[in-house]
DNA sequence: GCGGCGATGTATCGGACCGATACATCGCAC
DNA sequence: GTGCGATGTATCGGTCCGATACATCGCCGC
């Protein structure tokens, strides 16, 4: 999944790992707390032993300045490569079971932009399947161990339970919309009256397919 | 985590390792999908390692009538011992971060039958202020960093923090029972009207001690 | 009666990811 | 001029997962 992060962001533009992390942060925050350092330094590593990213020269232009006062250990920015391009993509189409649950499905959500509609679409669908599993199995035990159960234990069955009902309609929503061709969930027609912008592109960006 | 999660489960009764995985998944349902046997037979042998459970003899009588056809390999039970009791109360008892995160939450929030009544409420409002933390985050990317992000992160993260703001309205919730001494948001009216609050256990019936 | 097959049951292995830790540099406030 | 928080790279041990292997039990169809 992170090797997966990874290539997405990298895509936007080239960054050392501090920013990547930062970047995740802010792409993911709604799935996963913070990435940490003990995974991304090792992917970025693998990674860059398999050949889809490289290491891109630090310093663009007007350095020098301060050529080798110290060993300078500094940045080391990471940049994608074709390979990786291919990569990434592969890895965006191909849906495995670890697609679908909760960081897999945030991940292949957040990089929604460059998915084709077809694949969000089973996307999207098969997420919903696991939840309305999730949900059943909630509810058998609401249903029928209930007895067996503490206040407190059952409490959290049901605040899953709501969770699970939430979601599937959250889901509903985007699939809903995804075959009626249009962005995801309009923001708001009310707030913020002077909203330009008028959601530029139905889908999302998307132009981005092979134009080097 | 998962050796609170064991802990817990077999101060109720022994177990042998596929039934506690079905009483884990049962249990945590809401939390995390099924614990895997990957992690739940090495943290068994670690837990008896440490003495905090033994292997308790399987056929409690009418066996010995198939005594060694084959050699016999079959359940292994487990059983706590005392000071698996202990261990088991001074983990439920100590929050450190990772009490916080969604699994540790929720498995200290399932055993809160096992808890007393100030480390709830600790416990409790650490979550709040973790899930308002996240909750912070997300707003100040929608605030500030939105037209950076297209709109599927967008809607990615407004998922999130509407969970997140979901989230801290049940905490608050729990807050102010468990001030108040009741047990968790009501179960149903018709059960124990007469309720006395001071009493040690205001939650939920938990007679299950020692019964052997 | 017997053959398969799904549920029950124990176990290991490689890999992903985390949390703690270490260490070095930069800018700036005091 | 110095401390200190942000920036920045990196490793290590440990937890947990997913895949896999294998053996037994009960029951159903034939």
């Amino acid at each position: 999944m992170l090797e997966l992060a990874i290539l997405g962001l990298l895509q936007e533009s080239p960054m050392h790992g501090y920013e990547l992390r930062k970047e995740l942060t802010a792409k993911l925050g709604a799935i996963r707390a913070a990435i940490s350092y003990g995974s991304l330094y090792p992917t970025l590593r693998r990674l860059q032993a398999s050949g889809w990213i490289t290491e891109a020269a630090e310093t663009p232009a007007t350095a020098e300045e301060v050529p080798a006062l110290t060993s300078r250990r500094g940045r080391v920015v990471y940049k994608i490569t074709a390979e990786g391009k291919e990569r990434f993509a592969q890895l965006i189409a191909q849906a495995g079971p670890e697609t679908y649950d909760d960081t897999g499905f945030g991940v292949h959500f957040a990089f929604f932009a460059r998915t084709d509609q077809a694949t969000r679409l089973r996307i999207l669908e098969g997420r919903r399947r696991k939840i309305e599993e999730r949900r059943e199995g909630l509810r058998d035990v609401l249903a029928r161990a209930a007895e067996r159960l503490d206040a407190y234990t059952l409490e959290l069955q049901r605040h899953g339970l709501d969770a699970c009902e939430r979601e599937v309609r959250w889901l509903e929503e985007l699939i809903a919309n995804e075959r009626s061709g249009r962005a995801p969930t309009v923001p708001e027609p009310g707030t913020a009256g002077g909203r330009r912008e008028d959601t530029s592109p139905p889908p999302p960006g998307e132009s981005r397919t092979e134009r080097p």
